[in-house]
This record gives C-alpha cells, sequence and structure tokens, in this order.
DNA sequence: ATGACACTATTTTAGTGA
C-alpha cells in the first residue's frame, strides 16, 4: 500500500498537474491540503475517473483538506472540534484498518500576530484529538508548519527563534511523537538534510533553500510496516508547461498484506 | 532595503502564504 501527503496549493488550478502525478505514482491513499474550494466547486468525477473516492472538508477560497482513496473508504470526519472558527483544516477517514487524519496547520503569520497564538492553540488542540482517537494503526499527515530541527530547514540553526523554528512550535511537534507517532521520513533518513517546501520566489528551488514542513507521522504498529519514505521533489519541477505547487509530495510504501 | 511567485475572491487590486 502506497500513501502519501501533499500540499497542492490550489486543487482546481492543479488538477492536471495531480492527475499526472496520481497516474505515475500510484498511490492508494492521499492526505490533500490547500484545497482552496468548497464541496460545490470540487472535481469528484474527475478523482472519480482515476478511481479514487474522495472526503472532502473544504471551503471558499483557503485552507480544504481531503482524503483520496483507492480502497473502499469505512468512515470519515471533518473539523477538528474547538477550532472551526480557524477554518477546514482536518479530515479523517478509516480505511482498511488504518486511522487516516491529514491536516493543514495555521501558517501564525508573525511572532507579534494573534494568529500566532492561534497556531499554538490549535496544535494543542490537534495533539488532544489525537490522543482521543486511540488509533492503534494510525497515519497523522500534513503540512504542520513547523520546520522541527535546524536540520529541516536551509538556514539550520541561523533561523532558530523565527516563525516555524521557535521552541513553542518545535514541543508542540514533540508532544505528536510523545503521543505516539513517528516522523516516517526522518526515522527512515536520520542524516539526511531534505526539504519538502520551497518559496517559489527567488530561485530558492534551485538554490536548495527549503523547509522540511510536511510529514507522514505513524503509529508503532504501522511503522513496523513501512519499507520506504520519500520526498517527491521531481514533482515540485514543472510537468508538461504546468506550474507545480511550492510543496513536493511525501510518499510511504507499507506492506499491508 | 525591497521584492521576488502563485493562488483565489473580495477580481483588474488586495490578502494570504511560509
Amino acid at each position: 500500500m502506497r500513501i502519501a501527503t501533499w500540499n497542492v496549493n490550489g486543487l482546481r488550478a492543479r488538477l492536471d498537474f495531480i492527475r499526472i502525478w496520481l497516474e505515475q505514482r500510484q498511490p492508494d491513499i492521499v492526505g490533500l491540503q490547500e484545497i482552496k474550494a468548497e464541496a460545490d466547486d470540487f472535481p469528484h468525477s474527475a478523482f472519480e475517473d482515476m478511481g479514487y473516492e474522495t472526503v472532502l472538508h473544504g471551503q471558499k477560497g483557503w485552507n480544504g483538506v481531503a482524503v483520496l482513496s483507492r480502497l473502499p473508504v469505512e468512515d470519515s470526519f471533518r473539523g477538528l472540534p474547538s477550532q472551526k472558527d480557524m477554518g477546514a483544516r482536518l479530515v479523517g477517514a478509516r480505511i482498511a484498518g488504518l486511522t487516516f487524519v491529514t491536516v493543514y496547520c495555521p501558517n501564525g503569520k508573525s511572532l507579534e500576530h494573534e494568529d500566532y497564538g492561534r497556531k499554538l492553540a490549535w496544535l494543542d488542540d490537534l495533539a488532544a484529538f489525537w490522543s482521543g482517537q486511540g488509533a492503534e494503526k494510525g497515519i497523522l499527515c500534513g503540512d504542520l508548519n513547523v520546520v522541527p530541527k535546524p536540520a529541516d530547514g536551509w538556514r539550520g540553526e541561523e533561523a532558530d527563534g523565527e516563525i516555524f523554528h521557535t521552541p513553542e512550535e518545535r514541543r508542540r511537534f514533540d508532544a505528536l511523537l510523545r503521543a505516539g507517532l513517528v516522523d516516517l521520513f526522518r526515522e527512515l533518513n536520520p542524516d539526511a538534510s531534505a526539504f519538502s517546501w520551497w518559496d517559489y520566489r527567488g530561485g530558492a528551488f534551485r538554490f536548495g533553500h527549503g523547509l522540511r514542513i510536511d510529514f507522514l507521522l505513524a503509529t508503532r504498529p504501522v511503522l513496523a510496516r513501512v519499507t520506504k519514505v520519500e520526498i517527491d521533489r521531481d514533482f515540485r519541477k514543472k510537468k508538461e508547461g504546468l506550474t507545480a505547487s511550492d510543496h513536493a509530495p511525501v510518499i510511504a510504501d507499507l506492506d499491508w498484506g
């Protein structure tokens, strides 16, 4: 079984690009973030045609998350309780015995902005929500907008203390690990310096100026079945003249019987 | 020093993103 997470930066603008990726990579379950569309504007049939069922938590213009699955969806849920006013940022499903949740964490804007405190509170509520799920086989994936360690950002320790790199944000990332989750990319690639996001501006991708802020977090029983994890940086590049998202997909392969 | 690029709706300009 192949699973993935990807912040697509606008699903309607990215639809043809996403189609190419699905055909080439053939994932079974995908968590998508920054859909930027509500259900009425969502191209459900395009994904049906490719064999995927969609669980959507949409929103007009901003945010929005979805799960695509070509395995039967047994149950689904939308929204982070107590954080409804922060927008459509969490959606989950139970598929093949797996609890699969994908999230788009608030950005925070700046340390001085009121959204920074809201980001921290949102991450607190996410950890509580996840613990409440009690999932034995679980995946919590998505764009967390946190750089967990200096090695996960192109500026290393130079960026410590800036937004995305603060001790407060990093404590909340670590709290997810203390709740029993494992950062799959880091677990299988302990010494890699690899990123999942590069700014569109200033040739950031070309110069290697990126951050690792997109994650596949998994419970131990899932980790035991993981055979490979990679950041699909080839799909941060233009394809057939189509513009890429500023995020690359993160993919894991699992032995799932 | 600043902006750089891309998306969307509030659309021909502004807000957001990270």
